[in-house]
DNA sequence: TCCGGATTCAAACGAACGTTTGAATTCTAG
DNA sequence: CTAGAATTCAAACGTTCGTTTGAATCCGGA
């Protein structure tokens, strides 16, 4: 039997981390039971807490699997941009699709579970454990550094505070958009045919943010008045 | 004793709901026991099914109870703002900024519990359980599609697929805006001071939404190259 | 005052949860 | 081939969950 498949490493360690991705997107962290997500995977009850040591543990090791690849993406991409412009300003816009783009490429990849992380994702911001947020932003953090100064070096002329925000809103907007892909029908009233086309949603995404982001700033009048 | 307290109807009910707003907002649906939930509210742990029937049944008269007075205030103010106009289309931000207004009033008053149910609405939007997003979702439905026609008429020339994806859009924003008070760290590093001043948040959040809204459709190009 | 419905209470129910255990099995290096 | 480590397995652990039960208590109207 000299062609008998080659098991790669960690292969029950994979599995479930997948089968995790679908469940804990379909039915929550608390929702998902060890029992069901062993079964899915294929593995034993016990292989969670051999593997990993815990369900938290788990928990924390599927967003490790794609969140650091992801963001280690974005920021080589913006990296490659800025490189292309010499020296020059970046345009907002491309910083912008710097961002987006990473989450609607994984969004395209139903085959690979892609799909699956990137709704979970987008719910995870809000979870009500604030280990699991904290954890997050602790894996967020060095790339929105990094996008944070790409703005305030394309931007130099909006005050800092304002900027913050308009970043916030701007994560909010993709985190909402990536984790509601159902509640589009909210507003519609049925489903519009078009909801997973990731190219045309970039695009409408794109214009949406970018026209937030260089909104005029709120009159100093209207600053005065809620002060 | 003539002078005693009149005993409100539903006391304990009303209790109940005001404990679960707060630890729901806190724990999550699953994440909080019946337990926990009946000895916060100074009430027996059979409580919830004698007044309720279920933690289910809870939950809904829970959304019910702010929801609908809410949205109904909504639509009283576009309303309002429409009869003033007497026939006039109404400004975009003017639509805008009846629907902000609602949830950020009520983010004010942390007394009654308003805040609480907000940041717990805000997530539950992408709530993992199908039936408590189209629960959701129903009670949203006459204001939306009130909205909706407000903004179609103030916004003749907007294809219609877009006017709903923007207002997807800003429905996100606003959510994740609300329910993720702490998560402006995840970009800030630190916390803004001025996190919770509703008046500034209404300003910032106002300029960023309707900048969005009325952003240049994306070009024929640029869709074309998406289909 | 006393009756009858509404409410509260302590106690228990069975089911499901995450985790642990120790033996059985599989894989791998010498 | 074999020893030892890595992995899988069935079974059980103690705990906590939402719900139910039937008696006790409260309370307004006759």
């Amino acid at each position: 039997m000299t062609l008998r498949a080659i098991k790669p490493p960690h292969e029950t360690r994979t599995r479930i981390l997948d089968a995790a991705e679908e469940l804990f997107m379909q039915h929550g962290f608390e929702g998902t039971s060890m029992r069901l997500l062993t079964a899915k995977a294929g593995a034993n009850l016990a292989a969670v807490n051999y593997h990993f040591g815990s369900k938290d543990a788990l928990i924390e090791a599927l967003f490790r699997r794609r969140l650091d690849p992801m963001n280690a993406g974005r920021v080589a991409e913006l990296d490659r941009l800025e490189q292309d412009a010499g020296g020059r300003a970046l345009a907002a816009e491309q910083i912008i699709r710097a961002f987006v783009g990473a989450s609607l490429r994984m969004i395209e990849d139903a085959k690979c579970g892609g799909r699956n992380f990137i709704r979970l994702l987008g719910r995870t911001y809000t979870d009500p454990q604030k280990h699991i947020r904290s954890l997050i932003g602790q894996l967020y953090a060095p790339a929105m550094e990094r996008f944070k100064s790409a703005f305030e070096r394309t931007l130099p002329q909006m005050p800092r505070d304002e900027l913050i925000w308009r970043m916030h809103f701007m994560f909010g907007t993709l985190a909402y958009t990536l984790a509601a892909t159902d509640t589009v029908q909210l507003i519609a009233g049925c489903k519009p045919e078009d909801r997973y086309d990731a190219r045309l949603l970039e695009a409408r995404l794109t214009a949406f943010l970018l026209a937030g982001l260089l909104a005029p700033l709120p009159s100093a009048e209207d600053v005065k008045k809620a002060a």
